[in-house]
RNA sequence: GGGCGGUUGGCGCAGUUGGUAGCGCACCACUUUGACAUAGUGGGGGUCACUGGUUCGAGUCCGGUACCGCCCA
């Protein structure tokens, strides 16, 4: 095995990246990552959701890593066989996009090449550069089984896909539509409606004269006004419709009107989808161009007429005046306009935002387009789906977003799932061309099984990357070629993932998974938050104001990031602003955990590690292993419910503000006379922590755990990712004696404080006296008298009453005991003044407040004792500290 | 149009079943004492967006309004 190299206690501040770059050396030259086996451990597993090869790490991923990665340690270190399944996405629009850029560079396209050269510049160019992002995710830890590394074109994955496609089509959920369906001419492919973004467009609303015929077929000098923001689609009309119940137009339907710049004449139909009060409630029916008129146009059999092309571009058709013909749809747009005007169709033009929809790829507008496409059925497939959430077989995390899965499910399309691409997967089905037989094969099949015939030719189209991405967790655990490992991990126990993707692929996910194998995909769904920028815009790499999570980890390190990732959580906001400054705070984090730590190693070199000796304990040493056995149980409790901020929060709390601030504090003082127990407390609960915060900052703790001197409590294990997660311990609850420990911190910052109220120089110790009368008070006082004294600063003595008290001394209460401390020898009375009279009149106000509740309507009656009490102690606790304080005045006068 | 989030000190956020508002950064003062100045100690700063209601008591529960944002159609 590969050593990690002694640390080297003299270097001053943490130094991250050295230390993470040779951590992970550390972990890949031992294989610490590959999946082990024990039948004995239980199972858990999680699918990575699969980046594109054509990625780039954002911080989305980096997110979304650290919260699986989190899990996946937590659950390792509980002794739990762990897979964590990684992957990559074959992305069929984006990487056909990229090497076509490429090859556009020297001047060729796809079809200069032909299909299957082509396939293979993809192929080159996938292994060339598609494992980028898996190398990027290893920068943020991750313990990815890396030797399981799936691809959605490996082997077993399209085997699996077409074993899918197969029983889809066998079952009949696969039918061929000829339809209106989202077409992006860019990229010149049909789109399922999820990769269609909506967005509200500047445009014009066009007021058109549509000219009634009489009986003759003459035009006549009535006419229709119709509201249309295309008129370029008006030669493709095939009806004007009416709402049935618009007394308006009641007499008018079933005659015919006149097509603007032609002669050809249309029915006045009525249909219930038109909207009375949207423009003058006439629709234009264009069932070619447009789904909701297709629709209308299924209804009243009105045929169809296609007059733009795959390119957006006017046909040379007989619909087409020959004027507008190969003209794009959008120049035609304006000469059309200008047509209309110049011959007096043209009633008015308004300024209007159409919701217009754009292919989520490049940006073009989408053209609803008649086409031919291969549609699955959802009806049932989405039933499959519903059920699993309704019954908490699957649960959300927050669980809001069962709402946003249900609602999309529940009001399901059919999913077209053929594109017009070359990389991907081939649709599986065949036709013969001699007898029209038509089936779908999961093997390629040469002769027509029917009539012999070879002209039995596989679909051109491939399946929508979605498709494959749907089989993800089961097609790459083993489901149709490792019965062992599909036995143990599937179902997986979390999917983690943005809340974009719900219905684009989780949803998939599972009525795939219930629908071929049965089971559900996954127990928990994590939606975590989206990373916005620092001022709440959304990152996006063509604005160019996306921060890169590689340079954030450079600057400020992987830990101080994933703790950041870990405080994000997933139960609080939908999104989360990027700050900087976290970062900062948390790389200070990392480098308070390593002075501390260098500071115990070096305090603890001289001896061994022995078991702590209850009965040595002394009570700062009762209040550290109580507040660590909670933080332990409250950390625990959190990883099962996915509170990772609080993970955070506890951590670094304790961490920071209890075991540094006071019990190291402590442990320099007590050191020289209990040497041994103070050490194996500090090594106790130090070593403890490392293991606790592991699975959120893996780096720092492998590499301080790693120089730990061995002990009891430091399993013989080879890295600490495999030592056993801490525990609550029963023996070190401590109830009582934390609080009385409380009463010492309460006296040591009681005294700090007047101190820093009259100014007293730190460098000064002065004499002050505890007058105290409460036996058992001064006892616990006594015998914790050097750790007040060391902290505070201070020389005590103990007096029963204030007959010694020089005439010039500040008096701080603290319970029962008064603190006296005689300033005679240095005050400066004038900043001291004002420094009480504003914390006076802050504490009046307090009272005031206090006073007013206890006073109101039928609190004192009908509230419940205890709280009444608290109140009232308050009010004491109140006046008792305005009496100090006009004591301390007093002083003054 | 439907759904979902958010609004708490200068900034960014916590606030579990209602019981006198916390954290980090920033700010002010003091301190370079042997783990750490990427630090320590003390301190100042908020009528919890607005409004009505329930309650002895509301940041927290209920109704409404405003603004910001996301998703779906």
């Amino acid at each position: 095995m590969t050593e990690t190299t002694n640390i080297d206690i003299s270097t001053k501040p943490y130094e991250a990246n050295q230390i993470e770059s040779k951590i992970l050396d550390f972990w890949f030259s031992n294989d610490f990552f590959k999946l082990a086996i024990d039948n004995l451990k239980p199972n858990y597993s999680i699918v990575i959701p699969p980046p594109n090869i054509t990625g780039q790490l954002h911080m989305g991923h980096a997110l979304n890593g650290t919260i699986q990665d989190m899990l996946v340690r937590y659950k390792r270190m509980l002794g739990y066989n762990v897979l964590w399944q990684p992957g990559v996405d074959h992305a069929g629009i984006s990487t056909q996009m990229v090497v076509e850029r490429k090859l556009k560079s020297q001047g060729l396209s796809r079809h200069d090449l032909g299909r299957s050269k082509f396939l293979e510049e993809v192929w080159q160019w996938r292994h060339q550069y598609g494992n980028q992002i898996v190398n990027q995710y290893k920068c943020i830890g991750v313990s990815f089984a890396f030797e399981r590394l799936a691809f959605t074109m490996d082997e077993n994955y399209v085997k699996a896909i077409y074993r899918a496609f197969v029983k889809l089509y066998k079952d009949n959920y696969i039918y061929r539509g000829h339809r209106v369906s989202n077409w992006c001419p860019s990229c010149m492919t049909s789109l399922s409606d999820l990769e269609v973004e909506h967005k509200e467009t500047n445009g014009f609303l066009y007021s058109l004269k549509y000219f009634l015929v009489d009986d003759n077929n003459n035009k006549t000098s009535e006419y229709l006004t119709i509201a249309t923001t295309r008129p370029e689609t008006i030669f493709a009309d095939l009806a004007v419709a009416v709402n049935p119940n618009d007394e308006r137009y009641k007499a008018l339907i079933g005659k015919s009107v006149i097509i603007p710049l032609t002669d050809k004449t249309i029915r006045i139909i009525a249909d219930e989808y038109v909207d009375q009060n949207f423009g003058t409630g006439v629709l234009k029916v264009t069932p070619a161009h447009d789904t909701n008129d297709f629709e209308i146009g299924l209804r009243h059999n009105l045929g169809l007429i296609s007059i733009i092309d795959e390119s957006g571009i006017l046909m040379e058709s007989i619909d087409v005046p020959s004027k507008y013909q190969r003209i794009d749809r959008f120049k035609a747009r304006q000469i059309i306009e200008t047509d209309l005007s110049a011959n007096d169709f043209m009633l008015g033009k308004e300024n209007y935002k159409i919701p217009l929809g754009f292919c989520e790829r490049c940006q073009t507008a989408i053209e609803p387009l008649l086409s031919k496409q291969w549609y699955v059925k959802m009806q049932d497939l989405a039933k499959l789906a519903i059920e699993c959430v309704e019954n908490n077989d699957i649960t959300f995390h927050p669980d809001r977003y069962k709402l946003t899965y249900l609602d999309w499910l529940n009001s399901i399309k059919d999913w077209c799932v053929s594109r017009q691409l070359w990389w991907g997967h081939r649709i599986p089905i065949y036709t013969c061309s001699d007898c029209n037989y038509e089936d779908a094969h999961e093997d390629n099949v040469e002769k027509c099984p029917k009539c012999n015939s070879v002209n039995y030719e596989q679909d051109q189209d491939v399946l929508d990357t979605w498709f494959s991405s749907s089989l993800w967790p089961f097609a790459t655990l083993g489901w149709l070629d490792e019965p062992q490992i599909f036995n143990k991990f599937y179902p997986t126990d979390v999917l983690s993932t943005a809340r974009e993707i719900i219905n684009l692929w989780v949803a998939r996910m599972i009525f795939m998974s219930k629908y071929l194998t049965g089971k559900i995909p996954f127990k928990d769904v994590l939606i975590h938050p989206v990373i916005q920028t620092s001022d709440g815009k959304r990152m996006s790499k063509s604005k160019g104001n996306a921060i890169d999570p590689i340079d954030m980890i450079n600057k400020y390190g992987c830990d101080a990031n994933r703790f950041w990732f870990a405080s994000i959580g997933i139960k609080g906001d939908q999104d989360v602003r990027f700050r900087e400054d976290k970062l900062e705070e948390y790389k200070r984090f990392n480098n308070k955990i390593w002075n501390a730590s260098k500071f115990i190693l070096n305090s603890i070199s001289r001896f061994t590690i022995t078991n702590i000796d209850i009965d040595k304990l002394s009570l700062a040493d009762k209040f550290i292993l109580h507040e660590y056995n909670k933080l332990v149980e409250n950390v625990r409790k959190a990883f099962e419910n996915y509170d990772f901020d609080n993970i955070t929060k506890e951590f670094y709390d304790f961490f920071w503000n209890i075991f540094c601030d006071w019990y190291i504090e402590i442990a320099k003082i007590e050191i020289s006379t209990n040497a041994i127990n103070v050490i194996n407390v500090l090594y106790y609960v130090l070593e403890g922590c490392l293991r606790l915060i592991h699975p959120v900052m893996p780096f720092i703790t492998e590499e301080l755990w790693q120089v730990l001197p061995e002990s009891i409590y430091k399993e013989n294990k080879p890295s600490i990712m495999f030592a056993t997660y801490p525990s609550h311990n029963s023996q070190f609850i401590f109830e009582s004696e934390n609080s009385r420990f409380n009463f010492i911190i309460k006296i040591i910052k009681a005294i700090r404080n007047i101190r820093q109220t009259f100014n007293v120089p730190s460098s000064l110790k002065p004499d002050i006296i505890f007058i105290i009368n409460d036996s058992d008070s001064i006892d616990l006082i006594k015998s914790n008298l050097s750790i007040i004294e060391s902290l505070a600063k201070v020389k005590i003595e103990f007096a029963s009453d204030l007959s010694s008290k020089p005439s010039l001394s500040a008096i701080e209460e603290v319970n029962n005991l008064k603190i006296i401390l005689p300033l005679a020898k240095l005050i400066d009375t004038d900043k001291s003044k004002i420094k009480l009279e504003q914390q006076k009149s802050a504490l009046l106000k307090e009272l005031t407040k206090n006073t007013e509740i206890l006073n109101k309507g039928d609190f004192r009656q009908k509230a419940p004792k205890e709280k009444v009490e608290s109140i009232e102690n308050k009010i004491n606790e109140l006046n008792v500290q305005i009496n100090n304080l006009n004591n301390h005045l007093s002083i003054f006068l």
